[in-house]
Formats: structure tokens, sequence, C-alpha cells
DNA sequence: GTTAAGCTAAACACCG
DNA sequence: TCGGTGTTTAGCTTAA
């Protein structure tokens, strides 16, 4: 029988490891995440340094997290009201982080793994018996030049239904918006505008949306500005952004990796779950946007502490840093930025200042 | 098994 | 009258 949740498991000296400079919970994800491919997760390392040996953190019994000393975490920088990390128990956003590689660059070794092969930034665990790479292991790299190519997939995404919950799209919008307000209508083209999927989408999509700014107590509907016709404005509660930025940790998990399809016979009946199965058919998962790098970026930094960011790879720090020199490619400030600003402010995270230009 | 959250659909009223 | 907006209700699925 599977010990309960928050029983204490494994190994004793576990309990006598060195600090571990990302979340034992962190690190767990990814062991299921490698142990999902039938492997086992023995050995981890950051930025090229070895952080820790485990055998047995692979166990998916094992939620204890007691041995992360929170000091290591330094969540200090967390906005405002908001929680702290150790308030949060799910880590769902950061599986999904991983799943769309937005953790790139963190080297997983397998004990049994002769090898782990870098192509440029990007990271191979061979498997022994097969010598193949494991379809969920292998992370594609980077752009080589992530300020100048964006990883902005309209093709695939206006295919894909984003990740993102209802409330947390009409967050992303009104944060977006100069003046934090926006009329349902601008709503719509927000979405629309980021989230192409929502140009062909089934008109209920609107509804739905005008639902969640009715009943969800996070978004307060303000006068209607001079002019705007019908409808109002709608902004963010300040109090209830904290939870908003929440929502973004629950986010549901996309479909695996295009190499690694989920069996079939787990495949749900369109017809008993019609939601689920179009979720699910809205594969292969489109790279990931500019969007989902701060949102990475803010799901971590809430979680951890602004800390965390420089505990992950360059790739990462690019990653993040490029939005902020992207501002300087763009004539007035695009919305992209604005709302990763929102996002990164809101998250404690100062601008990343540019690299220094190569001479 | 229960509960909460979220999505979808539908109906209705209000307003420009 | 029409279309957009806002509200409410209900049923469903999923995750905790």
């Amino acid at each position: 029988m599977a010990p309960m949740r928050g029983e204490r498991g494994g190994s004793p000296a576990r309990g006598a490891r060195p600090s571990l400079p990302l979340p034992r919970k962190l690190i767990r994800q990814i062991a299921r995440h490698v142990a999902s491919s039938g492997r086992s997760l023995r050995r981890l390392e950051v930025s090229g340094r070895v952080i820790d040996n485990f055998d047995d953190i692979d166990d998916p019994s094992d939620e204890s997290d007691m041995e992360v000393p929170q000091a290591t975490v330094a969540c200090g920088g967390n906005a405002g009201n908001l929680p702290p990390a150790e308030h949060d128990d799910d880590l769902t956003s950061l599986s999904w982080l991983q799943d769309r590689n937005l953790l790139r660059g963190i080297n997983l070794t397998k004990g049994d793994v002769e090898d782990t092969k870098m192509i440029g930034s990007q990271v191979v665990i061979k498997s022994e018996p097969s010598k193949t790479p494991s379809p969920v292991a292998r992370m594609p790299s980077p752009p080589r030049t992530p300020c100048k190519a964006p990883p902005s997939p309209p093709a695939v995404a206006a295919h894909t239904k984003p990740p993102y919950s209802f409330s947390c799209l009409i967050f992303m919008a009104i944060e977006a918006a100069p003046a934090r307000a926006l009329p349902v209508k601008e709503i719509y083209a927000w979405i629309v505008r980021h989230f192409p999927y929502f140009k062909h989408a089934p008109q209920g999509w609107k509804n739905s949306v005008r639902h969640n700014l009715s009943l969800n107590k996070c978004f307060h509907k303000v006068a209607a500005a001079p002019g705007l016709g019908k409808g109002s404005l709608w902004t963010v509660d300040p109090q209830h952004r904290a939870s908003l930025l929440q929502a973004f940790g629950r986010q549901p998990i996309p479909p695996a990796a295009p190499d690694t399809p989920p069996p079939a016979k787990n495949a749900p009946d369109p017809q008993l779950f019609p939601y689920l199965a179009r979720r699910l058919a809205a594969s292969p998962p489109p790279a990931p946007t500019a969007d989902e790098y701060l949102a990475a970026a803010s799901v971590l930094t809430m979680k951890y502490g602004p800390a965390v960011l420089d505990q992950l790879p360059p790739a990462a720090h690019l990653v993040i840093s490029r939005c902020v020199r992207d501002e300087h490619s763009y004539s007035g400030g695009c919305e992209e930025r604005r709302t990763a600003e929102a996002l990164l402010n809101l998250a404690g995270v100062p601008p990343r200042p540019p690299p220094p230009a190569p001479s």
C-alpha cells in the first residue's frame, strides 16, 4: 500500500542531502516525467552541475518535500499578497512547463544511461537498451537567435486550444491593456490575436468569456468609457489578482510531445467525453509561444521566488531576457511585451538587462 | 465518493 | 427590429 500523502518514505540518507537548488517537488516532477518513459531518475544536473544522486526520488508514492530547506527557495521576492510558495501543493503547472520544454537545459541523467549527448543546447538522454533517444527526454533546442526569432507558431496554434482557462485568458488580455481595462470586444480581439485557435473556434467561446466575466469575482465591471458604445470596461480586481496568478499554476497538461503519442487505448471516446477528446485531439502541440515562456517564468517565480530563475540554465535566462530585448525592436511596445512585463512585475521579477552586444 | 473549478450551452433581459 | 452585452441556470468533465 502506498504511503499516504505527506508520509515519509525512502531512505534515511535523503535527510542528510545537501540543499537542492531546485525544490524537491520540482525534481520529483522531473523524475516522474522521466519515469513516464520507463526510466528512472538517478542523477540530476542543472547547468552542468551535478545537483544530487538519488535512487528513490522516482518513487511515485513519495510525496515528501521536507528535505527542501526553504531558505534555498528564496520566496522573498513574491510580489504583494502572493501566497508563499510552500502553500502551493500543486506542481501540475511545472509538469506542463516540462512538457512544453520550458525547463529546457535542465540536464537529466539516468544512472544506467552511459551518455548524455549535448547537441547545441539540446539534451538527449541515450537509452541503454535501445540506444535511441528518449522521446520524452529529447528536448528541442531553443532558437539560435532567440531575440530575432521568437517562437510564435500561429499556423500550429491555430489548431490548438491554448492550455489556459478562460479566466487566465481574460486576465492576460486585461493586464496587457495599457489602462488595465478592456471592453468585452477588445478581450475577444486580444484572445483571437494571441490564440488564433479562437478565430475558427465555435462561437460558444465568446459566451464563455462573458460568462466568466460575469461569474468570476476576479473581474469587475467599471463605468463605460465615453464613446465606447455598448458594453462596459472590465478590470481585474486587485484583491483577486493573486488567485488569478495562481490559476496559471493549475493549467491542464497539454498533450504529450508529438513523438510520444498516447496509447490509443487511453484515447477518450469523443461521444462520451467530447470536451476531453477535443482537447487531446489538438496535437501535435505547438512550440512554446512567447506568452507561454512568460507564463512559465511567472509560474516559477510565483512558486519559488525570483531566485529560482537564477537556478535555471542559461537557456531559460535567454528566454526571459529575450522579451525584454524585444522591447528595442518594437516601436511603441507590443502587447506580448506588456503581458510579459505585467506578469513578471506581478511575480516580482525585475527586467533583465540585455546581454552586451557582440563587439 | 465528494467537492470545487472550469467549460459549454441555452435562455433571457437590457440597451444602443 | 436587430445585434451585442450581461446575467443566470444547468449539465458535464476533470482534478484534488
